[in-house]
DNA sequence: TATCACCATGTTTCTCTAGT
DNA sequence: ACTAGAGAAACATGGTGATA
C-alpha cells in the first residue's frame, strides 16, 4: 500500500448549486447559512458531499442536493463548470462540480415548506448578491450569472422561471426583468412564435379588467428552446 | 431585410349617470 | 333600488413607415 491510497489523498468532491428562481423582486439566488466550520455562519451556494453509495451519477447528486434544500426536483439543471484546486476549500484540495438550476415560480410556492431551515432566497445584484458569501462561491457565482443572462437572450430559459401557466405580456416582462431593457411587443411575440416553444392552452383565458389574455405553457420543462439569434 | 417605434383597431370590464 | 347605456381603461393584435 502506498501512502496515496490513504483518504487524506483524495481530493474532497462536492456538487454545488446556483438555484435561480424569480421573486418580486427579481432574479433570486438560493443561499444556505453554513453551520459549521469552515465559514460557519456565512451564506454560500448550497451544495453537498457526492455520495458515491447513493448518487449514480453527477446529475444525481445534484438532484438529490436541491431536494435536500428546496424539496424541488427541478425539471432543468444544466452543469455550469468544474472547478477544483488547494486553495478554495481550507479543509484541503477540493474539487466541486457547479450546476445551475431554474426554479418556476410555483415549484418555490408549491414547495416553501420543503426548503431547508438555513435556506433564504436573495436577490441578484448586479454580479453577485450584495455582501461576500463562502469559498470562492462569489466567482461561481458571477459565473452563473453570466450564463444565465447570455442565454436569456437566445433560449427560453426565462419561460423556466415562470409559474407552469402565464401570458405573452408575463413571459415578455420576465425577459425585460433578466435583460434590464425594454423589448419591442410586436417583436417580441414575432420571436416566440418563430421559436415555437409555447403551447396556447386551449380555452384558458387570463381575466381581468382588460382583454383576456391567452394563457401559455412551455412545450418542454425540462430543456431549453435555443433561437437562431438574439432576441 | 430585420428591427423598432408608433398607431389603429378589437375585445372586455369597470364606472358613472340617467331613466324607470 | 335597479337597470341599461355610454364612455373610459387596459390590453391583445396587427399594420405602417423610418432606420440601420
Amino acid at each position: 500500500m502506498t501512502t496515496h491510497d490513504n483518504d487524506a489523498f483524495k481530493p474532497i468532491a462536492t456538487v454545488d448549486l446556483a438555484i435561480f428562481s424569480l421573486s418580486p423582486a427579481g432574479l433570486s439566488v438560493l443561499l444556505v447559512r453554513r453551520a459549521n466550520a469552515p465559514f460557519a455562519g456565512e451564506w454560500a451556494l448550497p451544495g453537498g458531499w457526492i455520495h458515491i453509495d447513493k448518487d449514480l451519477d453527477l446529475e444525481a447528486a445534484a438532484r438529490r442536493v436541491l431536494k435536500e434544500k428546496t424539496g424541488v426536483e427541478t425539471p432543468y439543471l444544466e452543469q455550469l463548470q468544474t472547478t477544483g484546486s488547494a486553495g478554495r476549500d481550507p479543509r484541503g484540495w477540493s474539487i466541486s462540480i457547479v450546476y445551475i438550476a431554474l426554479l418556476s415560480a410555483d415549484d418555490v410556492e408549491k414547495r416553501r415548506d420543503a426548503m431547508a431551515e438555513d435556506a433564504e432566497w436573495r436577490p441578484v445584484e448586479g454580479d453577485g448578491v450584495g455582501f461576500p458569501i463562502a469559498f470562492d462561491h462569489a466567482a461561481l457565482l458571477k459565473e452563473a450569472l453570466g450564463r444565465i443572462r447570455n442565454k436569456v437572450e437566445y433560449s427560453s430559459l426565462p419561460g423556466h422561471l415562470l409559474p407552469a401557466r402565464f401570458t405573452l405580456s408575463e413571459l415578455q416582462s420576465v425577459y425585460e426583468n433578466l435583460l434590464g431593457r425594454k423589448l419591442d411587443k410586436s417583436a417580441f411575440r414575432k420571436r416566440m412564435a418563430e421559436a415555437d416553444f409555447l403551447e396556447p392552452i386551449e380555452g384558458e383565458l387570463r381575466r381581468a379588467s382588460n382583454r383576456p389574455a391567452q394563457v401559455f405553457r412551455l412545450k418542454d420543462i425540462k430543456s431549453l428552446a435555443l433561437f437562431d439569434r438574439r432576441i
